[in-house]
DNA sequence: TTGAAAGCGGTACCAG
DNA sequence: CTGGTACCGCTTTCAA
């Protein structure tokens, strides 16, 4: 393969000077340059297949049309992918490509991650963790446009727009979907106390009873953990040998793995789902959520939408030059969406 | 922030000429720069911070130290992160940066995927796919060495080297697991048609039992997907009201979800996995079949191994300037690896 | 041993 | 309306 054509080639072949290329292909022609040579022009780029060398453009333009991701563990993990997924589409449709550093949760690489990108002139930064969680923000990142998804800037007085879910309301709507089935015995097992996601979706838990006058006992919300085994143990704390009248009647969970391990321990103990006890999951998981058996029940967590939103406000950001919560807020919630399935259902009625 | 030092800054400094400052930087300064200037320099770089501009370095070298991954969907599915990971470990550490663009599955953004990187003028390629599959190579891949991570180029007559999982092996080790713990009736709920992975492990399975001079019933293989819920059903077929005389003592499956599936499914019977049942699952899925009650024994897949070896393979032929295949193979195979864990145990004796 | 100059591929300004 | 030229930051060749 022979090298790329340059727009010096375009304009050897169409007889003009390297500007008159340059103006044209820019959109800048009319009134510079003479419609026959613009037409000339066109051709001859469209011939040779041209399209200009985007690194020389970046170190002329100090621009890039970059944009640096980087995750503590998105692409590693299984977790999360879909806000990149989703950030990326809003990115290619504005011209814009991503790149993507995963530091694999060595928040010692952070720093060196974003300077990477910031010497390869990325024009903004985004910031991706798997499950919300507080950020040290590196200091590199306030020296270009930049924004989180799915973190909060850790610093005493926060300086980074952040898109996160709105878990209180996403806990209490689950909860509400219960309720409303009649469940009034409602045990939650939360994760683990380290993210701040856990005690957000209690809090919605605790609300919704609020709101419906109804108490919450104090011995039915638990941490325990975010793992299959760590679910199977709470559940049969909750169930095993104890009678019908005093076993609760629904069992959230602050994600769907847990909620895997707490069907597990239903089916063990031969009660049925959700005749004998409804269950719900949180995250609605690819390929878990909707193929468990039986199928769970889960608020869905907005990913794609998290990461469309922050990229459409970085990005916003970028092409005006101003910092990215020049609406003010530095905060934008994304509400999260009750999946119904086929693990809750009524309350069963104490024959 | 003032921009960044450039080499002239430093060359200011230190009272030379930028030639010098390139020179004795990039570790050619004996014989050319005075002992005296080399130090000035090196200082002067020192306490301006200088490094130098990788863009303008990419556009003079017409190298840029990046190397391109693009990827089926393995940002934003659940799997195969660590193939990625694994890559990234050994580009790091050889002073490339890798970016990667996930195409979310859609063909048709292959091409475009690979035409943006090499407009970048990314050193090199690699693909990785979710799942061993054949790969329609884009036709951009063959102009800079590049390397297929967990698929094999789909021509008549394959270019591209690929690094992929001995599933053969693997398929054969896991039965011999469990013909070494005495079972004769292994039951195989194999993936999919679509995806290569399933029927080669089955060939292992086969093979396994051809060794041990056993034949295998017919109807004790079949397909059955990739998720729960099928796996839930494949077992139920075999299992549900069915003599323990009948039944098969092990189930092997062609994944972990499926296995979820199957202890879910002897659950729901009263069996007791691995007393009455063993289930074997395959690609030891993080926090999947580790967390799984009980543990699942597995077949790991070798992602990371299977990440590190397709890059060092790609990096070398970069900086050799040779294709990637100069060792004359186009194919590497990597051992998968036998989670024992507690899913698996002796056959129950039919008492 | 050093510095000047060309060139990588563009864009933008400014005479002509 | 057009072409020449400087410059983005760096490396490398070549003369001095």
């Amino acid at each position: 393969m022979q090298r790329k054509a340059t727009a010096l080639d375009v304009a050897k072949r169409a007889g003009v000077s390297r500007s008159a290329v340059s103006l044209v292909l820019n959109g800048r022609g009319d009134g510079n340059v003479a419609k026959e040579s613009q037409d000339r022009i066109r051709q001859a780029a469209a011939e040779l297949n041209y399209s200009p060398n985007p690194i020389a453009l970046s170190l002329r333009n100090q621009r890039t049309r970059v944009i640096g991701i980087v995750s503590d563990e998105v692409v590693t993990s299984p977790f999360d992918g879909n806000i990149i997924g989703g950030a990326d589409d809003v990115a290619r449709s504005r011209g814009f490509v991503t790149v993507v550093m995963d530091t694999e949760l060595d928040s010692s690489r952070d720093a060196s991650a974003v300077e990477t990108l910031l010497d390869r002139q990325v024009d903004g930064l985004m910031y991706v963790t798997v499950g919300l969680k507080p950020l040290d923000v590196p200091q590199g990142m306030l020296r270009v446009p930049s924004v989180l998804a799915n973190c909060i800037d850790n610093a005493p007085v926060p300086r980074l727009h952040h898109v996160i879910p709105d878990e209180v309301s996403g806990g209490r709507e689950a909860t509400e979907h219960l309720l409303g089935l009649g469940h009034r015995d409602i045990a939650f097992l939360a994760g683990a106390q380290s993210s701040p996601a856990a005690p957000l979706r209690v809090q919605g838990f605790r609300a919704a009873f609020d709101s419906a006058g109804l108490p919450v006992r104090a011995d039915r919300v638990f941490l325990a953990g975010w793992d299959i085994d760590t679910g199977f143990n709470g559940a049969m704390k909750l169930l095993d040998g104890v009678s019908p009248a005093e076993r609760p009647t629904a069992i959230m969970c602050a994600n769907d793995r847990l909620a895997v391990g707490v069907v597990l321990a239903a089916a063990r103990l031969g009660l049925s789902v959700p005749r004998d006890l409804s269950i719900m999951g949180y995250d609605d998981e690819f390929r878990i959520a909707n193929t468990m058996v039986p199928a769970l029940t889960t608020m869905a967590l907005p990913l794609r939408d998290m990461g469309a939103t922050a990229m459409t406000r970085l990005l916003d950001a970028v092409e005006s030059g101003d910092p990215v919560d020049s609406a003010g807020t530095l905060e934008t919630m994304v509400p999260c969406r009750l999946v119904i399935r086929e693990s809750t259902g009524p309350v069963p009625s104490l024959a």
